[in-house]
DNA sequence: ATGTTCACCTGAACGCTGTTCACTATAGTG
DNA sequence: CACTATAGTGAACAGCGTTCAGGTGAACAT
């Protein structure tokens, strides 16, 4: 499965590229030190003289992944705009939003690593940078643009990590139960879409 | 610190409120099997007659968090609602989105504990039952109302685990860098609106 | 060419974790 | 009283993150 990296001596970048290979190859639970130290062919201590521990391996992990280069470049004619009546900063947001959902269903578990990091306050700061950056654009004051974008934060890292969850759920072959599963894509934007309406409630200038 | 409880054999019930305490006085993190065996002054492998794992226990643990009674009944006549032109159901949505935010907070680590449970699909449907129910009560369609009742969800988890990791930070002496710490009550229940005022837009009945 | 430095790594160990297993004791019921 | 279910024992297993004293080899200055 998972093959060995044959290299010698290896880089800090080495450790963290290897690190998230082996996320995406065995999930979160089993990315232990002991794994990444085989998978690098290299004994366990080796690792910490690259990170000082797991927490702060996984921190660079969840930086990589919330600022990773996208596929798809950002439309200059946002896609929702047909209609001229919807204002820039909400379609920012939204497309803010799609893009760090993207960015973490790239990597298996990857809002887990993501949510994790993000919570004891390590790293991951692009995350909230870059919503809080779209919803500033609507022109609100300091503290409504930190509540809104921490919000939103709050809900994509739910919606991802409950997505995931099923992913891995489906992936282990259990069968959906009865219920049919809901369009991931589409509750998201649902999700979204409710906060920045409500949002759009208070826009100072409309 | 955690005294020991000297009582001969244990129930299932004993095993869980000790654990609760257990869970209060030293955080999840510290809430291990030998701890919890120690505090009932029992072998470490008794607990598995009463759960199977322990997961398994700390999703009994988060039943009762998200279950429990709460201080104070809910108001006949909601507080949010001098002016006659907001609606029940959202000031139910409201009521339900704050009791669970209590509830959760009434026990350290709690919404972690209730968040991770959930995330695996165990027990803890009390949570989202409740703000289904109230979602409900504004006449949406089924899709709508579970999409809008897991987005407060997703919220709600998101903003307590973020409240609570906090108030771990402070207490441990780690002070204030430099920024004022938002009033965690507010800034839930501006979350919370903004959800609330999003759903209003797509109200079947005015 | 030689000596030194330093990043990278080894190998073994420590203390901890969740969980299992065969066995034992105790309470309650026919 | 014998039986059975429930509760608990004590030891062990495999795995975890992490530490530590020491080794090795490439890079660099003399």
């Amino acid at each position: 499965m998972a093959e060995k990296e044959a290299g010698r001596r290896h880089t800090r970048d080495d450790v963290a590229r290897t690190a998230l290979r082996l996320l995406d190859d065995v999930g979160l639970p089993d990315v232990t030190m002991r794994r990444l130290a085989a998978a690098l062919d290299v004994q366990p201590s080796a690792l910490y003289h690259h990170f000082p521990n797991k927490q702060a391996l996984l921190a660079e992990l969840a930086d990589r992944i919330v600022a990773a280069p996208v596929a798809v470049a950002a439309p200059v004619h946002d896609p929702w705009a047909q209609d001229r009546a919807i204002p820039a900063w909400e379609s920012d947001v939204r497309w803010e939003a799609a893009l760090l959902r993207d960015r973490m269903l790239a990597y298996r578990d990857g809002a887990e690593v993501v949510s994790s990091t993000l919570s004891m306050g390590l790293g991951a700061d692009a995350a909230l940078d870059g919503l809080a950056r779209a919803v500033a654009g609507g022109g609100f004051d300091a503290s409504t643009t930190r509540r809104a974008a921490t919000a939103l934060l709050h809900f994509v890292l739910g919606h991802v990590s409950h997505e995931q969850q099923r992913l891995q759920y489906d992936s282990l072959g259990v069968v959906a139960p009865g219920l049919a599963d809901d369009d991931g894509a589409a509750a998201f934007a649902f999700g979204v879409a409710l906060l920045v309406e409500g949002l759009r409630a208070r826009a100072p200038i409309v």
